[in-house]
RNA sequence: GGGGCGAUGGCGGAAUCGGCAUACGCGGCGGUCUUAAAAACCGCUGGUCUAACGACCAUGUGGGUUCAAGUCCCACUCGCCUCACCA
């Protein structure tokens, strides 16, 4: 073979090969040295390294081997995140078992990620569906359990019928509410399931003060918890509203002397005396009990086809609202005042009680449901200036015109009025206390007893079961006489049964098997039924980055003197699409843990980067049905790991991603093969004058200061430009005669430094060629010299109103003054100056100077 | 509909604190080498006008602040992301 060519497959497989029979990436406690837990999401193993995956672990990568040469001991592990549906219902459709498919996946994942070069510990790897790995994910969900965080629940919950289970709130996307996985849109189940008492953190997993994580993920998880404050107020429903024969009242069993109460929430209790009507969901277990003989026929068919209608049209924002009234009245407690409770979709039974009071003066949905059915409006806050002007015939409001009356809900700051005593008190747009007015009612309310401050919350509880086979089972038995009982610790894994038939029933295969069920109760012995749901798999993923300190630790999910040196993560890189999934749920875990005594601190990962999305060249997300998919097999063989590499750093800002350029790549291959023979051209030229060194030397320090904090800010992309700037200039003094000095020697050794993150084996490669020592990956990033990265003399433009006229080159340490008459001096400024005296000179040090006429 | 992010040559992008807009690369054009092509190398490449020196215009649109705006402020247009009757 030609030594002197370029020959990326050659030489990567060499390095490779050598890096792993020297453990050259393995990573020990040693506390001699800082840490640096460097962690990039894991893949789940679909058979295929994908492009995206190399944009997300190549420049984690690279910045996990600068921390390195910065004297850091840094872990970068890698695993996979291998259970979940795919493979199960690839197993419906063919019967290879989903254990087979998965291990084979990746044994080929694994081949394709060490083709990256990338310096993953691979004797920390983890795989989740390993007995040995879920065997902890069962012992953390009897933590939790004896924590009293996990509780089993019947209720409404969201079922794809064509993944045949349910899932969490989260994993519901989109106006049609779809499933994540496969698009199907959901449908509500009544089911009895698992879920994680996730909302009691719902307050501490909105404070973000100790973590450094991109603004749009703490918008979204905020956004997502939306906690919003107020009051629950109770209304009594009037007695002879009530259908006594259709059960009792939980809180006054039979008694007709008491009113019954229904109690509502709300952020608005300022306008209490506003509240004209009540509004109940469909759903509402008090609907039945309340409405009237007469109204029953049109409430029933109101609920029938509430019931019917899917929730994508339930749930359109602008459909018209619509509502039938039950017959019934409640009493407003703060004025006493009978208001007529009515039935209506756009109140929904999964939000605060199911039940409304509506202030239609004031909110805008309130407001269009009373203009539709003519229910009365009273104002209760009046802005400054022109008072609130109800139509003149409210409550009988149709067909009406409206010019200078109140056309919509009022929600803006104002005064209390027709509200009692409180008339007169100020109201602003602020939430809860911080509003006079709210502050005000609610203190009042709890002096009454009649309502308390309140706070309300969209997040909601994990819904961790699923019915399928390929998760980690829930490890729960069932006994008649003692209820539920986790497995005891000693009886974990609780392991899936391998033989299972494939059928595609909709039926989970551990709930078809014939025996796997049977278990004994943890508590009496006796014959009891194993749990057959599995967990969510992202409860596989919110514990990965513990299992990482010790793989094959068999005493816990982890060994105390790994965690103690090496958590928290310190950077977490990945995809924003799990801003509320993943994310939002390792957060969960980690606080969960903490108070169960299981893990430390507050937060799991402090640092968070997210990278954007590699899209196919016709500008479209890459899928096989478009064809737009880009191989990276294809480009290793072709290009070799390192061009690639480079070029997914460079092509475009790695937080918001670009679409593939296939001809882009040819620049960067273009870059490594020029680098090749920069170095391995042994062509000599008569030594150049010592103002070329110096100048070389000048555009080594400036780049090694400009790349060194683009690695710091994760600015990959000028790093590879600011690299190919600096060999332009090397190729020139090379030209001038450069090589042979100290300097060029210099140039090479820092150029190979900075480039070994980027492109470790032909870094590698050169170093060994130049006759540095093995190995290029353990050698300490370079320092700035300052004092050569400093320029002599600068060009400086010369403003004349604004617009550059002519450029002057001045020492750099030249003072204002003779900068200033440089300028004046200059011809081309005279020109401009047309003779007259400038007004005004701004001189801006080693930048500009601006003259004013 | 609410919220967030973004818009710079033919394309991806660069521009630290408000201080030379278009770095670096792709593509294009011209050239060297070659029988030829590829590769490699060299030069040009935002627009308009000009023989040239150079001038004018240009960072989605319209205003504003400033000696100076891609960068700050206001309004709008388009695109992407996100939530979506949340009481």
């Amino acid at each position: 073979m030609d030594e002197s060519r370029y020959n990326p497959n050659a030489i990567e497989k060499k390095w490779q090969a050598k890096w792993d029979a020297d453990k050259l990436y393995r990573s020990v406690i040693d506390e001699s040295r800082p840490k640096h837990y460097a962690l990039t999401m894991l893949p789940y193993p679909s058979g295929d390294l994908h492009i995206g995956h190399w944009y997300a672990m190549t420049p984690s990568d690279a910045r996990a081997r600068w921390m390195r040469m910065r004297g850091y001991n840094v872990l970068f592990p890698m695993g996979f995140d291998a259970f979940g549906l795919p493979a199960e219902n690839a197993a419906i459709k063919d019967g290879v078992h989903p254990m087979k498919r998965t291990y084979a996946n990746i044994e080929r994942m694994r081949l394709q990620l060490r083709s990256m070069g990338a310096m993953f510990d691979w004797e920390r790897e983890m795989v989740s569906c390993d007995p040995e790995y879920y065997r902890w994910t069962q012992w953390f969900f009897i933590q939790l359990y004896k924590s009293g965080l996990a509780y089993r629940k019947m209720s409404a919950v969201d079922w794809c019928p064509n993944c045949n289970t349910t899932l969490a709130r989260e994993q519901v996307w989109g106006d049609d509410r779809h499933c994540e996985r496969c698009g199907t849109s959901v449908i509500k189940k009544d089911l009895d399931q698992w879920f994680f008492k996730a909302t009691k953190y719902a307050d501490e997993l909105l404070r973000f003060d100790e973590i450094d994580w991109p603004q749009t993920v703490k918008t979204l998880q905020t956004k997502w918890i939306n906690r919003s404050e107020g009051a629950e107020v109770q209304f009594p429903i009037e007695l002879e509203s009530v259908n006594w024969e259709f059960g009792k009242w939980e809180t006054n069993p039979m008694s007709k002397s008491t009113n019954p109460q229904v109690t509502v929430f709300t952020t608005r209790p300022d306008t209490l005396w506003g509240a004209t009507f009540m509004v109940f969901s469909p759903e509402h277990p008090l609907v039945d009990k309340i409405t009237t003989p007469e109204q029953k026929a049109a409430v029933d068919e109101y609920k029938a086809q509430a019931a019917r209608q899917s929730d994508i049209e339930r749930e359109a924002t602008d459909k018209e609202k619509t509502g039938v009234f039950s017959g019934a009245y409640a009493i407003n407690p703060v004025n006493g005042e009978r208001i007529p409770i009515w039935i209506a979709d756009y109140v929904l039974m999964s939000y605060g009680t199911g039940a409304i009071m509506a202030v239609p003066a004031h909110d805008e949905r309130d407001f269009a449901f009373a203009r539709k059915y003519g229910l009365k409006i009273i104002p209760v806050i009046q802005p400054e200036g022109a008072p609130l002007r109800l139509p003149p015939n409210s409550p009988n409001l149709g067909g009406e015109k409206d010019g200078g009356y109140m056309t919509e809900a009022y929600v803006g700051a104002g005064v209390m009025v027709n509200s009692a005593q409180f008339n007169g008190t100020k109201v602003n747009t602020e939430k809860g206390r911080k509003n006079p007015g709210i502050g005000a009612v609610i203190d009042w309310l709890e002096q009454k007893g009649i309502g308390k401050e309140s706070v309300n919350y969209r997040y909601r509880d994990w819904l961790i079961s699923r019915q399928r086979y390929w998760g980690a089972p829930i490890p729960m038995v069932h006994c008649d006489k003692h209820g539920w009982n986790p497995v005891p610790d000693d009886q974990l894994p609780v392991e899936l049964p391998e033989d299972v038939e494939w059928k595609p029933t909709g039926e989970s295969p551990l709930k078809l098997h014939p025996t796997w069920k049977n278990a004994t109760c943890p508590v009496c012995g006796e014959p009891a039924t194993r749990e057959t749901d599995t967990m969510d798999t992202f409860m596989c993923s919110s514990w990965y980055h513990l299992r990482y300190l010790s793989p094959k630790y068999d005493k816990g999910p982890f060994d105390d003197k790994e965690y103690n040196y090496w958590m928290p993560v310190d950077t977490y890189t990945g995809g924003i699409e799990h801003a509320t999934m993943h994310l939002l749920y390792t957060r969960f875990f980690h606080k969960a843990l903490r108070d169960a005594g299981v893990t430390e601190g507050n937060e799991p990962m402090m640092q968070l980067r997210n990278q954007g999305m590699v899209l196919g060249e016709d500008n479209e997300k890459m899928s096989k049905s478009r064809g737009n998919v880009v191989a990276p097999d294809v480009l290793v063989k072709q290009y070799g790991a390192d061009t690639v590499r480079a070029y997914l750093m460079f092509f475009a800002r790695w937080d918001m991603g670009a679409p593939w350029d296939s001809q882009g790549i040819e620049g960067s291959a273009r870059w490594i093969r020029r680098t090749w023979t920069l170095f391995t051209d042994g062509e000599k030229r008569p030594l150049g004058s010592s103002e070329t060194l110096k100048v070389l030397r000048r555009k080594v320090h400036q780049t090694l200061r400009r790349v060194t904090t683009d690695f710091e800010n994760f600015q990959f992309n000028t790093i590879v430009s600011s690299l190919m700037e600096l060999m332009n200039e090397m190729y020139k003094a090379r030209e001038a005669g450069a090589v042979g000095s100290t300097e060029w020697a210099e140039a090479q050794e820092i150029y190979l430094k900075m480039m070994a993150p980027v492109a470790p084996h032909i870094a590698e490669e050169l170093w060994s060629r130049i006759g540095k020592p093995y190995s290029i990956h353990t050698q300490t990033w370079p320092a700035v010299d300052e004092s050569a990265a400093k320029e002599d003399s600068i060009e400086i433009p010369v403003q004349v109103n604004g617009k550059v006229r002519d450029r002057v080159i001045v020492a750099a340490e030249a003072s204002d003054e003779e900068v200033k008459s440089a300028a004046l001096a200059s011809e081309h400024v005279q020109k401009f100056l047309e003779g007259k005296e400038p007004r005004k000179v701004i001189v801006v040090k080693g930048k500009l100077v601006s003259v004013v006429v």
